[in-house]
RNA sequence: GGGCCAUUAGCUCAGCUGGUUAGAGCGCGGUCCUGAUAAGACCGAGGUCGGUGGUUCGAGUCCACCAUGGCCCA
């Protein structure tokens, strides 16, 4: 039998309840090993960094990883979920040197050791799992943790040393110098990923115009006063290292008169640079320029800073330079000279900028570096000697401008990167860096994304389609501690390297091999101490200092998190690709991307076939949200307050989740009060009628179903059928919003207008059809609802349908995914219902026009309608309009009103309202007052609901004329067993009440 | 400089392949209804659908450009 259900829910009791309930019966691990193991479905958790508190943006990530799964093991599929938690990389680095105030790089090695940074490391990157996890349970984030991956495990990273194995095999591995973003503080390159998450706007640079004095005369100019070459630049710090100057071969170029100089710049630049007046002596093209020898701003490797000058050898590799004379700097030509912006003239500096050191490499120029990882400049004997780049910018410009050589200087704002996580701003500086060869499948980068299914759609040739067009090598050397070690061993005499691709084989190879032996943690500094035996020549080999971009760590997730292809080969086949991952879009860059491109260059496949992409959480003001502003929601304390499945449905139908979304506990209240509330008194309904009633749900169905009934089923099976496609479609979205729809119709029209039905006391076949239509509602709304709101889904399931079918699953989340029974459809009954529900509608206007409240009833109401099938239509359903309308006839028709009727529109009906009040309609609303007075007695008298009572009155004539000729209908209303007038015993609830303008005493007393 | 997304009521959001008078919820004012409901109904105030041009018999919807905001890239 059903149990009671108090419409007083309080949803995060029920909340513990139900975890306690799938705790002790373990239904996570039976809804995976009940479902067949040859339908899989895949999905791969992104895994989270554990070193700080989990946030709201957290649960948003897991509910909708959560609702698709959910989905996907109720239709039938076995979905094995393991958890997996991201260790390694810079984050937790910043942590640890945050609690031991590291300022800078050197001092981890110096100060503290990297064994025991990296023990630190360790520690803060799981500091916080506990809460991770007991968020994960708390929102029912379904996830294996008993069994989760983690990054830093020695098979986890021997799959990552094999990787690297592999494609070092296929050639794809390699080392050069190139200019990459470097974070002088961390002391370390960042790949684009991260470069791309530290932009910022608005960065003030200074905007500085250089004059190169020429040595040589410009052909067909004659070299009668000292000509400068300008250019342009917002990093004076570079000018130390400048080489050559660029400019556009094809362009024309000024000359210049001013203050009895002559300065060269490109025509399409010279008002901008130096304004209408300056008088031009001739025009140039730039390939005149192109070969023309200048006098250096500094010389470094000539005087004494420290700094010795290299030069690109033949093959564009660097080599160390004999001699260098002054001479050597020249002006060259270059594609990638801008005329946006500058002088059209672009000063060289290969040390630092990509598209300089390319230029160097072609142009076979000289390459200094006079400043070191650390940011600071080597320049002994200068006045910016060890002074940072940025604060050396001043100086320089100084020091230029003593000089005579700075032309003009002003300060612009544009976009800078900075280091995404301390912030300090990055350098573009060229060094030796590893980097996997990417751009060498880009094609096959391409056109996989085609095959994965993008959630929003515009991601796959938007956001994601346009990263892959301008797809650039992976940088994936990090010159620092806590990461995969770099598996490559370079000999100390012949210098070749080695890629090591598993254990075994760094055992078989080591010098020491009982150390080698011995080696349980794969990290350094315990890998760097093992050296290998140089198979050519027999020399000691040394491993490569580097570790692996924490990128990398995720990316190899579908291999390395089943220790592939040591063990489990069976298993990842099983589960590679996966159907399914969601994200934040930020993970464009990130995981997408990371995925993307090892499974491409491994296997030629995609690592994922469909992918959901979230926005990001803003708070109540449409602000990012971060601790330092102090706008986070605190996780546990929303779902503490309004239960998991309020929070869970907010952010499921809020908003697509694909916009940024605002959130604050308002807006989950909101969807408490509108959702959850409706659902849950709905169902209280139900359920305390049903038990008054004894309702068996294991009747045999009724013979013959109302009209509302049947309207109701073919909502539901038009519901089952539009939940399911968007949920195929991956829009757990609009699945909600179309269960939020449907649960309001039930409530507000189905049950509404089947209260009578309910609590009439005969047991007709009407009301077994009414009990068996809302409880198989309700039922099939429990297995609709149990990926989106689990917890409610699973109370209401238990006693809908586990407590009297013993048969059923033992939980709503083993049950099958309800199928939409077509023939249960009506698509005309269903069109004409709303037709019904906007005649009453209109019929309720009507009434407010007139001024009659809805108690007093009116003669008819006539409802114009278009067509003819509609009238038949609604003439099937007039009762329904009457009983909201309060009018005792509804008369149906296409013709036009007629005259002296309240008249209102809505939609395709029109309705005219009789206005007209007989003594006896006038009597028949005094009845209906005295109903609900006697109603609101009993309520306020404490009476249950279905409590049998004794109606005493005394009053006028009016009264006792009402008394009578209503009797049978107050009776009947109100549960009175006798109306009785007279005075009320002393154990009775007394009221006096004005029924228009008569006194009326009434009494009240439990029969 | 380029790309993507967004812009509809005070706030949060719907408006499918172009088709009468642009909707809902919250909030506000009023009225009503109520023995499932922390609810519900009806009325009202509140919109130049970011702007300008274009295509069309007809544009919130399609196209172009612009503006603002967000994200990303250079």
């Amino acid at each position: 039998m059903f149990k009671e259900v108090s419409n007083k829910a309080s949803f995060p009791d029920m909340d513990q309840r139900v975890l306690q309930f799938w705790r002790e019966r373990d239904v996570f691990r039976k809804s995976i090993k009940q479902r067949p193991d040859d339908k899989r479905f895949t999905f791969y958790e992104g895994p989270p960094y554990a070193n700080a508190a989990p946030g709201v943006h957290h649960i948003l990530a897991r509910i909708f990883k959560d609702v698709i799964v959910r989905y996907k093991a109720m239709q039938g599929y076995r979905v094995p979920r393991k958890a997996g938690w991201d260790t390694h990389g810079l984050p937790a680095e910043m942590e640890v040197e945050k609690q031991l105030g590291i300022r800078i790089k050197s001092e981890i090695e110096e100060r503290v050791g990297i064994e025991e940074f990296n023990r630190l490391c360790r520690e803060n990157v799981l500091s916080y799992l506990k809460e991770h996890e007991a968020l994960t349970e708390r929102i029912a984030f379904w996830v294996d943790l008993d069994d989760a991956y983690e990054t830093f495990t020695p098979d986890y990273m021997e799959t990552c040393w094999w990787i690297i194995r592999k494609l070092w095999d296929d050639g794809l591995i390699y080392q050069d110098y190139k200019s990459v973003p470097h974070c002088p503080r961390c002391g370390t390159s960042l790949s684009d990923h991260e470069v791309a998450q530290g932009y910022q706007e608005d960065t003030p640079d200074p905007s500085v115009y250089i004059k190169f004095r020429l040595t040589d005369p410009i052909t067909g100019v004659a070299n009668d006063a000292p000509t400068y070459v300008l250019a342009w630049t917002t990093t004076p710090w570079t000018l130390p290292g400048n080489v050559a100057l660029a400019v556009a071969p094809e362009a024309d170029y000024a000359v210049v008169e001013h203050d009895g100089e002559r300065l060269v710049l490109a025509e399409a630049l010279r008002a901008a640079a130096v304004g209408e007046d300056a008088k031009v002596v001739t025009l140039v093209s730039g390939n005149d320029l192109v070969g023309l020898r200048y006098e250096p701003l500094y010389q470094p490797e000539r005087d004494g800073w420290g700094v010795s000058a290299l030069r690109f050898d033949d093959e564009g590799r660097l080599t160390a330079s004999e001699t260098v004379d002054a001479s050597e700097r020249r002006v060259v030509g270059a594609e990638f000279v801008s005329m946006d912006d500058g002088t059209g003239v672009v000063h060289i500096a290969p040390a630092f900028g990509g598209e300089d050191f390319e230029l160097g490499k072609r142009e076979g120029l000289l390459f200094v570096q006079p400043v070191n990882l650390q940011g600071h400049m080597v320049a002994a004997g200068m006045s910016f000697e060890d002074t940072f780049v940025k604060d050396a910018d001043p100086i320089i410009m100084h020091d230029l401008e003593q000089r005579g050589l700075l032309f003009r200087s002003e300060t612009i704002r544009h976009t800078y990167p900075f280091c995404w996580r301390c912030g300090t701003p990055l350098l573009y500086y060229a060094k030796p860096t590893w980097y996997i060869r990417t751009t060498a499948r880009k094609d096959r980068l391409i056109a996989l994304n085609q095959e994965i299914n993008w959630q929003p759609s515009h991601i796959k040739n938007g956001r994601f389609g346009n990263w892959l067009e301008h797809n650039v090598d992976w940088a994936l050397s990090r010159e620092r501690y806590w990461g995969i070690p770099l598996p490559i061993w370079r000999c100390d005499s012949c210098g070749r390297y080695h890629c090591i691709g598993g254990v075994a084989e760094l055992r078989g190879l080591a010098v020491d091999k009982e150390a080698a032996a011995q080696l349980n943690d794969l990290h350094r500094p315990y890998i760097d101490e093992i050296t290998l035996r140089c198979e050519s020549c027999g020399g000691t080999m040394t491993r490569q200092p580097e570790v692996m971009d924490v990128w990398f760590d995720s990316g190899a997730m579908p291999y390395a998190q089943s220790h592939y292809p040591f063990d489990n080969a069976e298993t990842f086949e099983q589960r590679f690709p996966a159907d399914f991952i969601c994200e934040g879009v930020d993970q464009t860059r990130g995981w997408f991307y990371t995925l993307h491109a090892l499974s491409t260059l491994l296997f030629d496949s995609v690592a994922y076939r469909n992918v959901i992409c979230l926005e990001l959480i803003l708070d109540e003001k449409g602000e990012k949200m971060s601790k330092s502003k102090g706008n986070t929601v605190e996780p546990f304390a929303v779902l503490d307050a309004h239960g998991a499945d309020a929070v869970r449905w907010n952010m499921f139908t809020a908003s697509p989740p694909w916009v940024p979304r605002r959130f604050s506990a308002n807006t989950v209240v909101e969807s408490l009060r509108r959702f959850m509330l409706t659902l849950w008194n709905t169902y209280s309904f139900f359920a305390t009628y049903a038990l008054l009633d004894r309702y068996d749900p294991s009747a045999p169905p009724a013979v013959e179903r109302a009209d509302l009934d049947r309207w109701l089923l073919s909502e539901l099976n038009v519901l089952v059928e539009k939940v399911t496609r968007l949920m195929e479609d991956y829009n757990p979205t609009d699945a909600g919003r179309a269960i939020e729809a449907f649960v309001d119709d039930l409530s507000n029209w189905f049950v509404r207008r089947s209260r009578r039905r309910f609590w009439k006391s005969e047991d007709d076949v009407d009301k077994l059809s009414a009990y068996q239509t809302l409880h198989t509602a309700l039922a099939t709304l429990t297995k609709l609802l149990a990926p989106f709101t689990p917890f409610v889904a699973e109370e209401m399931y238990q006693n809908l349908v586990r407590s009297w079918d013993s048969t059923a699953p033992e939980s709503v989340h083993l049950a099958d995914w309800p199928e939409a029974d077509a023939s249960q459809v009506d698509e005309a009954l269903m069109s004409h219902m709303r037709l019904a529900m906007s005649a009453a509608s209109a019929g309720r206007s009507a009434r407010s026009n007139t001024g009659i409240k809805v108690r007093q009833p009116l003669a008819k109401m006539v409802v114009q309608v278009p067509t003819q099938a509609a009238v038949e239509g609604l003439q099937r359903l007039g009762e329904e309009i009457a009983a909201e309308v309060n009018v005792q006839a509804i008369e149906v028709t296409t013709n036009a009103l007629p005259p002296g009727l309240e008249i209102v529109s809505e939609r395709d009906v029109t309705v005219g309202l009789s206005t007209e009040l007989t003594p006896e309609l006038v009597d028949e609303g005094t009845a209906r007052e005295l109903v609900r007075r006697i109603q609101t007695m009993r309520k306020s008298a404490g009476f249950d609901i279905a409590d049998r009572i004794v109606t005493y009155y005394q009053g006028d004539d009016d009264l006792r004329r009402i008394m009578g000729s209503f009797g049978d209908y107050i009776r009947q209303e109100t549960l009175s067993e006798e109306l009785l007038e007279q005075s009320p015993p002393p154990d009775a609830h007394v009221e006096s009440h004005k029924l228009d303008s008569s006194e009326v005493t009434l009494g009240v007393r439990r029969a």
